[in-house]
DNA sequence: TTGTATGCGTTATCAA
DNA sequence: TTGATAACGCATACAA
């Protein structure tokens, strides 16, 4: 390859503490230790201190992140960046990483299994000290890649079986319930889910905990369809759904698929909260945003964004804890769609 | 064999390439090449292969990026990640950048110039490639920050004077021009202007926009009300509004104002359209999603993050480039809200 | 083909 | 206090 370039190039190529340190007539040493504010004569520091400022010096991050065996640099791996859910959690986790003094960086990995087990393979290898996935569903690929991460690795959301990593997850089950009973309490008795994928685990788990609330008040489903979390998705699964059944409330998968119910449900000359009842989950931006305003299922976004941060940062001070695994409780917050 | 010497030395710390070269009893430099698929007899190949699965080797990207003097990342950074008008620019970008093998990692700095500027000394020096940054409006220390920036810089936003910086920015005024020109297509003419901040660079350019086009047509603004560039404050921008002036079509700033308008408008009991006319801009998912859906001025959002990344690309391949400005051209699209 | 030795830019460890 | 030098982990001229 090209060292003659790179020495030929040298005059326009950044300037290193060798740069500073000759400038300065001082060993590179010294040179370091007044750019670290550490040592050094008044004398010395001041001639080290103008040289930089002459050369316009500026430390290379890599360089001493090799010496210092880290980065300070935390990763967000969150799937769907178009679901504002994850505006929630990104303020929650950049708050807390801030508190340390490390920088928070986001890569949406577009819920593709390949992309985020090649993120875990490739940014894991010590770009970040360490990362926060924020996954639809873990596979087996996942588990193998976070079994040999190069840095600690926090999850959020479900894992199969019981994996020595640390894990915050969101209580879909009674966040559901909560959902579904507020909808008894107003009165509704022909209730239907537009939900999302039900092959992913939130899924799954949020028409398990339809079916079983309903039962548990001796109520069957009024009629369940399937889209996936998006807007799109939830339009249009809903208008499926108004094809053949006319339910009095619907509750949708998250605030997304909600407003994507609303829109259906307006498009068809019915009222709401009148003639449908609408609530949402995750209690979004996009709940305020509507009209009407959407009552909604917080499943604790924020509060897992903060503690998916402090468990990773308690981590990597000390890295023989135990694996740890949070689950958040849901609260129901109601606004005008009931 | 020396197989508990090997073992002995490789279980302090992760596995290096001098762990995995030991155990398979070759060189480093025979290692390394057999790790980067270059080079090496079949034997030896298969003897470092099976050496570094079975320390489970992972490379060390901060010590190759060092060696290579490029990390392979690209930096953004956003202003606000609440704004979806940024989602269509990340996607946009991730799209091209993803083409050149490249990574993306997102930052937001959440609007401060301070957070700004911290990021250009901090991430850019050399962590990344590349930098994109769409700011809301560049200051002096932002100008003298990208002078030493210690790797390329395009700004995605209007810059002030003639800064050697790629610069991709959008056109305001034409945007604004098209959004006023359909209201009046649609026989309004008390129209009114829900700003976002007019101390912004895109706030003054809206502003300036709006009292030109409608004095061109002989016209004067019915009221002008300024917020912020959320949803709260275009709501509440337009409460106040709405409490002096009854227009008959609102422009507002981006997508988020004129959701906020919206719901200030049907909660004061009138129609959209039919009282009031409401145009957003940015054309994006919040557009779809209100009811009735919003009429939108395209900013070129998604243009704008492509050609954004391709200026970057380029430069990455040779430095040399003159600096270079690209101005997008805006489009109106109709929808149920005029 | 394989091994040796050097450098990437920084900080830390020693002597002086 | 200061300076020479050794790592950090990797990749690559160059010699064998």
């Amino acid at each position: 390859m090209g060292r003659k370039r790179f020495a030929v190039e040298a005059d326009r190529g950044q300037p290193t503490v060798r740069t500073v340190a000759q400038l300065a007539g001082v060993s590179i040493a010294s040179a370091s230790r007044v750019l670290n504010g550490i040592g050094g004569s008044a004398e010395l520091a001041a001639r080290v201190r103008a040289a930089a400022e002459h050369v316009g010096y500026v430390p290379n991050a890599i360089a001493r992140s090799l010496q210092a065996q880290r980065t300070g640099l935390i990763g967000l791996a969150v799937v769907d960046i178009s679901n504002p859910v994850y505006v929630l959690m990104t303020r929650a986790i950049e708050a807390e990483i801030a508190g340390s003094g490390r920088q928070l960086l986001i890569h949406a990995t577009g819920a593709h299994a390949a992309s985020e087990t090649a993120l875990l393979r490739g940014l894991a290898r010590r770009y970040v000290d360490g990362l926060i996935m924020s996954v639809l569903e873990v596979t087996d690929s996942h588990v193998q890649e976070l079994s040999r991460a190069a840095v600690p690795v926090v999850v959020v959301g479900q894992m199969p079986g019981e994996l020595p990593v640390d894990n915050v997850r969101a209580d879909s089950l009674s966040g559901v319930a909560l959902g579904v009973e507020h909808l008894l309490d107003r009165g509704r008795t022909r209730i239907a889910l537009v939900n999302g994928s039900a092959s992913t685990i939130p899924g799954s788990d949020r028409e398990a905990g339809f079916h079983m609330t309903l039962g548990t008040h001796g109520l069957r489903a009024a009629d369940v369809e399937r889209g996936d979390f998006t807007f799109e998705g939830g339009r249009e699964a809903t208008r499926r759904l108004l094809e053949r059944t006319r339910p009095d409330a619907i509750l949708a998968a998250n605030d997304l698929v909600a407003a994507g119910a609303l829109h259906a449900v307006l498009s068809a000359g019915l009222r709401v909260p009148e003639d449908v009842a609408v609530v949402g989950m995750d209690n979004t931006a996009i709940a305020e945003l509507t009209f009407p305003r959407l009552t909604s299922v917080d499943l604790g976004a924020t509060e897992r964004g903060r503690l998916a941060a402090r468990l990773l940062l308690s981590r990597l001070d000390d890295g023989g804890l135990p694996a740890r695994y949070e689950r958040v409780a849901p609260a129901l917050v109601v606004r005008d769609s009931t």
